[in-house]
DNA sequence: CATGAATGAGATTTCATTCAT
DNA sequence: TATGAATGAAATCTCATTCAT
């Protein structure tokens, strides 16, 4: 990226760099104001006047980056997705076997959808209102791609040799890990009105996390 | 319904009874253009005036019948758990064997929620809006009591008579039910983008009702 | 019209006559300080804030009774096209001897954009628009046909007669008729730095009414 | 014009040149798309932005060149009567007999506002704007002069020798001439809309254009 | 000659809500 | 029960213009 280049050249910072620079910044620091607001009010709620507040610049700075405030969803959309997949590249889950890979993506999963809130949270406004810039973002199929090929491949070879019963598609199970991650989060608040437990809790969290990996495993027939 | 009692009442239907009706009329009109509004805007993208055009009538009367905003999304969102309350009251899950009765209420849960949607919509809107309103409304725990109770003994049973190998708490078994119904509806658009699949589908959501069932019965052992 | 009935009514001023009554007062402000805006700045240029300050009325009004500002212009627009066919109405040029019927429609044209400078600049700023209204506006075309038919019939009737040696459409003269009471209003202020004379001064206006009839009276070969 | 006279000077192109050449362009690009945007727009509602966007370069450029819209506006205004006044030099209607001299002038007046909208319509804006830059340019005045008294003569020389049997001043003459030229330009959209007739097809401009020669000629008393 | 960053003011429009009748 | 009139605040977005490089 554009950006990246500066900072390497910084050690002699000419003119130019500097101005694009001091840009960079700025936009950097509406972009995650926006993602925050986002996440918190939707596309349609969302007020560039609070993001600009936020981000501490002033309202045409918004417009100057990213042309309309669709542009910065858009950016803000995308921007959680990239952190998503880039932090999946970092695990390499389908080089262990079988069962230690499909446990692994799946605490990591269970625990990136809590730290990192913004993912859940983005996803779902952007579900409910309509789902209109994800068909969008052809991103989203072509980095998904790595992942789904490589849980493919770890579940034929668990099913090869005799580890897994089951050989479901690999996006039915990512579809079951995800959704075992997420519930808790999406549905947060009105879970813990309706059981009368808070589903923050350490206790909770960790019982749950083990709990989704035994529901994977169990499903596979691999415990 | 509350209305429908009423007119079956009106054994002499005066003017009042009339004035009533008419009046009764225009709420429900409201209200329910107020859930499909929540539903798709949330609590603060939603708006009081597309509400009453969609329900045909004037401003005041939203006024009238629910003094404020707030007023009328709390009737909707109490509504929508009403109506799933009142639809898992009608089936007896927990009457059949374990397995059945497992079984049966997963596949309940997971086409309750493809056919009202306006239950995870609402749910959605209001934990991304905080669920400031799901932690005022104590109806929530109590309806869901019946529900948990009846689980919780079928899984007693399940286990006391060696068709379960698993034992988990009610809730979490629901929690696990629940997600698997979820995310399919919580992220359709999002997933389709990402998967390049069509969530919509009969044959997707056919398989998936049958993977839930399994993947419920598989991690209870009792497949 | 509405608001004449309830004049009409005023002896007796009932309660909904009040409401109405002050609805048409604000509405009719803000549609003549409207008028004055649109003339001076064109739809694009005018102000609404400017528009309701001169209406001395709050601005949520304005889209209460006009729903958008085109709504608004389109109002202005009709009005004043509106006010010169009533105008026309009230002259009968058609009846007199044809010499005299056409004098007299040229002097009634020429003092009107005179004294009525918001036709002429109502008409410019939309014709520079692009005239998307008055392509909506249905009104312009059904309100000149009795002027169009009644000059058609002087016209007829002069050559018939042996006053006119000449037989032109009435759209051709009226266009003539026009274009001599538009230029200097029109044009008022390049052509007053071009010639280096004042053309709003009495002795030119007068001068250039006779003018005028002359121009049109001596095309017919009826002088 | 001036930058092609600078083209063909650049007998030994060097680097300086080169860019003169290049800001010349820039220049000039800027100032045609100010001339389609003021048209359209009027001084007002022109946009800096869209002017720089549709001239292709940055908006410092603009400022660089013209210090300020006003600035950009008054080129925008003095080209366009430049133009007007070089094309009316071009041809010698006063050199010819009377008749034949105010008929070349009432065509080629006509003519010309069909060919170049830009003068008729940037005339107008400025007019509705109040004329304040109009009276700023002392060339609108010098530069008419000769027009003027080359029509005087022709006047003068055709009330001498028989020829018309009018003799106006030469302003009322052209104002005449003008207006039967500007009117089914500057209303080209309401005619069109009042008349339901097509003001730019061809055989309506061919029978105006006769029309308008006829009525100055008539009116002189030279048919 | 050329450009990216930055700004304060003002544009239209929508918001939830209340008053008077 | 029902409605037209009215409001202040805040929404997104565009305006002409300047600074620094």
């Amino acid at each position: 990226m554009a950006h990246q280049k500066k900072i390497q050249a910084s050690g002699a910072p000419d003119a130019t760099a500097g101005a694009t620079k001091r840009g960079e910044d700025t936009r950097e620091r509406i972009l995650s104001a926006a993602i925050e607001e986002f996440c918190a009010a939707g596309f349609a709620g969302a007020s560039t006047t609070r993001i600009v507040q936020a981000a501490n610049c002033n309202i045409r700075m918004l417009y100057h980056f990213f042309a309309k405030k669709e542009g910065l969803y858009r950016a803000a959309l995308e921007r959680v997705y990239e952190q998503l997949r880039d932090s999946e590249d970092r695990i390499s889950f389908w080089q262990r076997p079988p069962r230690e890979g499909v446990a692994e993506l799946t605490t990591f999963t269970f625990d990136y959808m809590l730290e990192n809130p913004q993912f859940p949270k983005m996803v779902l406004q952007e579900n409910l209102a309509g789902g209109d810039m994800a068909r969008e973002l052809g991103s989203l199929y072509s980095r998904s791609r790595p992942l789904i090929a490589n849980l493919d491949g770890l579940i034929e070879n668990g099913f090869a040799d005799g580890t897994f019963c089951k050989r479901p598609s690999a996006t039915d199970l990512y579809l079951t890990i995800l959704s075992l991650s997420f519930i808790h989060i999406s549905n947060l608040h009105t879970l813990t009105a309706t059981f009368g437990e808070d589903l923050t809790e350490a206790a909770f969290l960790e019982r749950r996390r083990a709990h989704a990996v035994e529901v994977v495993l169990g499903y596979l027939g691999a415990d």
